[in-house]
DNA sequence: ATGCGGCGTAACAAATTTGTCACCAAAACG
DNA sequence: CGTTTTGGTGACAAATTTGTTACGCCGCAT
């Protein structure tokens, strides 16, 4: 799966040089210059990850970032602040303000695919290909392959990107607009009820036991607010 | 909850200097200079996060880097370098390895606790937000999931909102209106006295015992004010 | 064209949650 | 003390939220 990277910047030449960088290391690069624009692209793109100079057109880089992370669609987005401001309290400012990582101009594009694969593996595992797995259920992303405790597990596109969201966030409880802005894609329009009926497909695929048998339910249900991926399956009698 | 973090470190004068910062800025501080001893200390004072130094005996801030990345207990563990080394591969390779962050000497304390901030936030919510806790009563907000003294509490939804806005707020009073305000919404015609009954289920929720015996209340009843998250079980009946 | 697998909806059943009452207990008041 | 308030409880029926199943559609491979 290819990240997609917005890169919010109005130096031309800078931005040659970092879309060329990005491009060769497999990334796929949206471009603007100006701060509103880097909203709503923000909103309408959902890149991976956002690139952001501090002097661009109509707000500034820090203004940007606040607007970011108190919008609740991109609150999450991971946010890497580039520019020629060195001061430290400049820095130091950036990063209160959300962001995930600080470089200064100039700087190495090395450095940065570097930071950014930092940034990256951290908050969305499966982009840097690797395997992912929370209480025996394994996923290998490049080879789309789910097995839990060893044996495998059949699932639809649907549902394996639905537990590969959950795997990304393990715990973390989504709600059924979320899991459809996430899973599905921002602009697609479903029901909300469809989430449950994929739920049940999830559940009925990996809770699947070898002879037959039903394994403990990973995935969890919180009333009112939208499905988790739980170690904790029976909160009944946990008593000691 | 304070974050505990691992110092890595040799340079007695560096040491200080950080150790002051972390303290002041609310860190708990573990210490050492050796290598070997740092994968030591790591899998047994479970830091939030470690601090390491490219130079220090035994073995090589990388080589730790390395190691801690390999061993399932502190995979996950995030780990920002620090180091005389300026040079942009050793940079690179810093962070290759599977360190968040890097930085170089010299190098502003004040930023290192931001960028330390920075990484704590993704890596551990429960840290910077999104947790609660008071008396016992800890309540993950992310994850919608609340324990008392490490055991899990059941609760409803409402039950939960009406929880979360106390721990928010401990040791307030709130009156009923208040109450109805803050948690089932300003618009909302109720009842004043639906309140006490979800008090009533909260507190047979938070109150219930491992054994079915009862914990001391948290919740107070203030006579014709309303109710508060209190710590204290029964104290003089102070001005009103 | 035909069959199949996957998807989104609708519909109905099951489970939980919720707002009120009626009634009892405790506290305040004179 | 007897009354008056104010809060505590258990019971309910209504309302909400989920679980499950069935069904028709669509795209694709045969």
């Amino acid at each position: 799966m290819r990240a997609k990277i917005l890169l919010v910047e109005d130096d031309a030449s800078l931005i040659e040089l970092v879309t060329y960088n990005l491009e060769k290391e497999g990334f796929d690069v949206v471009r603007t210059g100006d701060g509103e624009e880097a909203l709503t692209l923000a909103e309408e793109e959902k890149p991976d990850l956002v690139i952001l100079d501090w002097m661009i057109a109509n707000l500034s880089g820090i203004e940007v970032c606040r607007r970011l992370r108190r919008a609740p669609a991109t609150a999450n987005l991971p946010i890497v602040m580039l520019t020629a401001r060195g001061d430290e309290a400049d820095r130091i400012r950036g990063l209160e303000t959300g962001a995930d990582d600080y470089m200064t101009k100039p700087f190495s594009p090395r450095e940065l695919i570097a930071r950014i694969r930092a940034v990256l593996r951290r908050l969305r595992p499966a982009l840097q290909g690797g395997a992912l797995e929370f209480a025996g259920i394994a996923m290998d992303t490049t080879a789309h392959r789910v097995t839990r405790d060893a044996r495998t597990v059949q699932l639809g596109p649907t549902e394996f990107r639905l537990l590969r969201h959950f795997l990304e966030h393990p715990g973390r409880v989504f709600s059924r607009e979320q899991l459809l802005d996430a899973v599905w894609g921002r602009d697609v329009y479903v029901e909300q009820r469809t989430v449950d009926v994929h739920i049940r497909r999830l559940r009925k695929a990996v809770n699947a036991g070898p002879s037959g048998e039903e394994l403990p339910d990973l995935i969890r249900t919180v009333r009112s607010a939208g499905y988790s991926l739980d170690a904790t399956p029976a909160p009944a009698q946990a008593a000691a």
